[in-house]
DNA sequence: ATCCCACGTTAATTAACGTTAACTTACGCG
DNA sequence: CGCGTAAGTTAACGTTAATTAACGTGGGAT
């Protein structure tokens, strides 16, 4: 092993990222359990147990999707919170990205949410170690954003909305149809949905910033009008 | 069969329910896929294939599940949509449902998602039907409610919004920790998160209004401020 | 008393799946 | 040239899981 010369030309993708792809689509689309190795291998051009060249099993590949995604998310997220323009823009950096992911990598959203219980303990820990950092950031921020949120006793409001705020922007995946074409007639274009939940997300936000400003939400168990 | 003196006593659910809701609870904890059957008789007491005198299979529990759900909250939902006091207090009443609906079944609203794509094609369909349904009767409240949504080229808008305030309301399964215990210290006590939700989506469909109200959002490809 | 049927049990059947083994091929390099 | 290694192939193994078969059993209605 001293040389090694590759690059793989212009050609196509690594055949360990096509794995990955094909392997996210297919996972999304049937769910972990319900796809076979035999299947991954004949979507790239090879036979079942050629994949094994590439990844230790089935169960590694899952765990480099999990691990890869939140990774990225992770990282993304720290950059776009230190966008500098204090934390009104830093949320809008946020939202933004969250949205573009949720819009560009539909199946590792799909996946993230959905398939963490087919982990090895050991790498379901490390999913949800970065999960949890990621909600941190989003915590933070959007308390700095929403000075209401910022009083201690509104920390489980604000980490709520933030979870739910998660499930908004996720949804679009359920919202848009299969896969492949962009641009069908169901309903909104690419932009115009990106446009639209990043409007929705910053009205849930908003929303509740002002139910804690005003009344009863959180600790106190009274009933709302 | 001829007389039937059923009536199940004071005791316990009969059989079948009491199948259905472990059922729920273990498809929603490791996934359709990830439970054996074995593993469903054992949680109601009885062991196997004993289940094959009470359901004709593992699918068909899982399409009973479903479908069941899908009737509810359709049916459920119909009546509080009808509630009388207006457009306004029926999406009150609309947005309360579904949240008691997510605080209580969590389970089967985790199913709801996650599991259409173990159906046979035509409970599959049953489902979408009543799903398709339900997202009607949301989006017609909706637009209704909030009248700049009113508008003819605001209905993929409001459709949009609609789907993604799902998504945020069934966001709770995932935020709220594994099933049992209710009070934890995890954040908000039961009341509060559903306070929290009704005004997060209620804040979602504001800002959706407002966007279609003064810019661009749905039809423009212009870019927003 | 007896019949029968709802409700279970365990054993057998069949199919699928992840993984390993053994073997082949192409090719960069000393 | 000859060698090692990356990247495949097909065949085989061991397990697991859903479903079916064959077989009990106990309590109500006739």
């Amino acid at each position: 092993m001293g040389s090694m010369s590759n690059v793989p030309a212009a050609s196509a993708l690594p055949r360990r990222d096509q794995i990955r792809r094909e392997a996210a689509r297919l996972f999304a689309a049937r769910g972990f359990l319900g796809v076979g190795v035999d299947e991954i291998g004949k979507a790239v051009g090879i036979s079942g147990p050629g994949l094994y060249r590439h990844f230790a099993g089935k169960d590694a590949m899952l765990a480099d999707l999990l691990i890869g995604i939140s990774e990225r998310l992770l990282e993304e997220g720290r950059r776009r919170a230190g966008g500098g323009d204090g934390p009104s823009a830093g949320l809008d950096a946020l939202i933004s990205g969250h949205v573009d992911f949720a819009l560009n990598d539909r199946d590792l959203i799909t996946l993230h949410d959905r398939e963490l219980l087919n982990l090895k303990e050991e790498d379901r820990r490390t999913v949800r170690r970065l999960q949890r950092g990621y909600v941190e950031l989003w915590v933070d921020v959007v308390r700095q954003a929403y000075p209401p949120l910022a009083d201690p006793t509104a920390e489980p409001v604000a980490r709520a909305a933030v979870h739910a705020v998660f499930g908004l922007i996720n949804s679009t995946p359920h919202s848009l149809g299969p896969n492949p074409a962009q641009g069908e007639r169901t309903g909104l274009q690419r932009d115009g949905m990106a446009a639209l939940l990043h409007t929705l997300a910053h009205g849930a936000f908003a929303a509740a910033a002002d139910s804690v400003g005003s009344d009863s939400a959180a600790t106190d168990p009274s009933e709302r009008a």
